[in-house]
DNA sequence: GCAAAAGTGTTAGGAGTACACCCATGT
DNA sequence: ACATGGGTGTACTCCTAACACTTTTGC
């Protein structure tokens, strides 16, 4: 096992999305500092991996999560933002779909789990303010790729997809705006197939084509 | 003085504009690796420093150019990046009216100088993947804040953005719609001045609004 | 009067926004 | 039949892109 860089630091701010709702990963910390603490999973990076992959392992060794794609989106190096020594932290960010993850504690992790994004306490560190940054880049991501693929099942009923639009850009959008925007844009395409089951009009699935 | 966390660096990507030419600041080395070779100007960061007071220190030790907006787009963590040992560098970038400064090379800096972003020859680490990084920002950038206002002076004519606008994005620009779309959407506004001296006919000169 | 750069207007297509009602199903 | 969520169309505005000629000055 390779030797830590001890002045740097990765932290993943990963988002999921559950019962209408988007939710964010934190693990309830192990050691010092602010032992028994939630705070975004977050670790030294290695000597011998590049930046990309200690964000990668860092993730799996506390929450279990694994092979998904993470994006890098800011430096934090405020110099006393961690209270026992000097550390710059590299912000990494992700969507996932909740429930196909077993969440895992690892590590330094006592406890792993979802909070609604909304109703994150305060964190130690400057935690909340990265998760205000991933937010922020999520809001602008959302319209430009389809990593709304990461947080929504295969197919789904288009109002499905406008729900999740709404929960990360926290504001209501006109459903035949949206129908129309997300389907001439080419984000996604119709299928032959309806939802069944409901209580009420079966609803068309769609599915969120690949590139753009 | 503090000391350096020797796995933490900053690199500066610093564009100018001359005769019509974006320019991208390089320094020739003056120490080992690659001494005597031109790269962008860099160094480690100090424990008692922000990340971006580092840069702004670095950029000011190497090459004499302080008081500059620099911001932060991107950390390069490949393992091997760096020939001696590991550093993960953080790219900061700026752009600055060349003639306002004078260049004066210091610290590693055996000397400083402008060249031509498109003759910028092989540098070495992953210099030349960062200005490239630093470009597409730059592209990015262009049109959503009034950063050109550090590249001509306080009052210019509106040919001159234009010819700055196609030397960013190297592509021309068709004049009626420049004209149009810089005006309306509120980067610039008219005085009541005109060129002199000029060879032809005098043109309008106008300024950069410092908000959107 | 000529060379050189400044300046100007119209049209057509695409994207965004605002807005209100009927449809298909389960119970 | 009714409650529930699914689904649709139009009109207006604004931005983009394409395109060519006239104007003003210095020489």
């Amino acid at each position: 096992m390779s030797e830590k860089i001890i002045n740097l630091s990765v932290d993943c701010a990963i988002f999921g999305y559950e019962n209408g709702k988007l939710k964010s990963l934190l693990i309830k910390r192990d050691k010092e500092p602010c032992s028994n603490q939630w705070s975004l999973p977050g670790s030294y990076a290695y000597f011998d991996e590049t930046i990309d992959n200690a964000a990668r392992r860092v993730l799996f060794e506390l929450t279990g999560i694994e092979n998904i794609y993470l994006t890098q989106v800011k430096v934090f190096g405020e110099v006393n933002r961690y209270p026992s020594h000097r550390v710059v932290s590299i912000l990494y960010c992700a969507l996932i779909k909740s429930d196909l993850f077993e969440l895992i504690a690892g590590s330094h992790a006592k406890e792993v789990n979802w909070y609604d994004v909304n109703e994150v306490s305060e964190l130690p560190f400057d935690h909340n303010q990265m998760i205000n940054t991933a937010l922020q880049w999520l809001k602008e991501e959302i319209w430009r790729k389809p990593i709304s693929i990461n947080l929504l099942p295969d197919k789904f009923p288009l109002n499905q997809l406008q729900d999740l639009f709404e929960a990360i850009l926290q504001e209501e959008i006109d459903n035949r705006n949206f129908r129309k925007k997300v389907i001439n844009m080419g984000l996604v395409e119709k299928l032959n197939e309806k939802t069944k089951g409901g209580q009420q009009r079966p609803a068309f699935l769609y599915r969120l084509k690949k590139s753009i």
